[in-house]
DNA sequence: CCAGCATGTTGACGTTGTAAACATCCGGGA
DNA sequence: TCCCGGATGTTTACAACGTCAACATGCTGG
């Protein structure tokens, strides 16, 4: 075992990460400060920069975690659905837009205001985000492959379908879209990825 | 007229904006200060205060703006579009995809980082997206009269359409969706919508 | 056992958002 | 016409932030 109260702390930058998902998600995501994590750490307000070079790669550490949680709950919401590929794409859909509703501000952190070249500069936040993708891809090629859907190119109508949920999760979380008892997220999400499903039959 | 060069300034607030817009344009969103967008405007640092009441009064105002820019451009694109209800509620959905890529940082103010209580605190925000969101609800209720789109609930459909084209800008902007000279965003936003198009249809 | 490196701390600097006290200008009533 | 009150800008101030450099500490391999 590592030494638990000593001087150095052991896995510092795991615990950073940690408590920065932990403040985000009781605050909103502007308001995050790398010396408000130092300090639930209890940490010195400088210590995080032996582990990332700026808040940005905290942020992008941060998100890399949350893609990962992400399509482990699709894969989960996959294999707990019927072993129909269109209803398992829906079923991880819907997944998608739950985790996107109980983590907002993770996930707005995923998605948050990295430049274009934010992938270059943190690749495993890239590596995170393409695989959980692929999820979805993977999906399309077995409903293609089953015969019950369309043939186009399997990675645009990955983004097709990314695009859908993402949107839906967004517009959702910024309460552009209400979300009230007869209209909870599964219901909405499930009429709505149903619609586009019925565009990618065939 | 107004003057010009005196110490009064004519109408600074519209001016702050302006400037923001264009700062927010050149530079990375995140990085968007008060204080800069005053130097920007020649005035001093605490000016803005006369207009705003804090840094997210200015946001709210920038994004109002960038929702109406956005109506316009939509309903510009359905009117030039041929009088068929899916082409154009297609040709619209296309726009709008063009038009968060013409302004990404815009874009991204308008979807930024309010919470849900943020429409309350900004009527005229919330006015200025829900005015948006109209136009493609009337298009698909249009189409529901013409018989060509399905009979659900209009909002729904709408909110369906509104988030795949809100989750395919937001993915393009982030690279997430890459484009490229063969992908470019019309070929690629034309395919995804008419793919949603077809699970409208009926 | 001790030297060096990884890790954590302290202090400092410039920038930011915001508030309070002050200055200046403008238009309307005497 | 004069002048005063409200609207608009300025100055000064403060705390918090991101980041860097100089320093302190403790673990580890030779």
């Amino acid at each position: 075992m590592t030494h638990s109260e000593t001087y150095h702390h052991g896995d510092l930058r795991q615990a950073l990460i940690d408590a920065a998902l932990e403040l985000v998600s009781e605050k909103e995501v502007g308001s995050l400060s790398l010396r408000e994590v130092a300090r639930r750490v209890g940490v010195s307000h400088a210590a995080p920069y032996r582990h990332f070079a700026d808040k940005d790669a905290l942020l992008a550490a941060m998100a890399t975690e949350g893609f990962q949680m992400l399509g482990r709950q699709m894969t989960a919401a996959k294999q707990k659905a019927p072993p129909d590929p269109v209803e398992q794409l829906q079923a991880s859909g819907i997944a998608y837009v739950h985790y996107a509703l109980e983590h907002p501000s993770c996930y707005r952190v995923m998605f948050g205001a990295y430049g274009a070249d934010h992938g270059q500069k943190h690749p495993a936040l890239a590596d995170a985000a393409t695989q959980t993708f692929m999820v979805l891809v993977d999906e399309i090629i077995a409903g293609q492959k089953a015969g019950v859907i369309r043939l186009d190119d399997a990675k645009q109508l990955g983004w097709a379908a990314w695009a859908l949920v993402h949107g839906l999760a967004m517009l959702m979380i910024d309460g552009q879209i209400p979300i009230s008892e007869n209209q909870t997220v599964t219901s909405l999400s499930g009429f709505i990825t149903r619609v586009m499903v019925e565009g990618l039959v065939r």
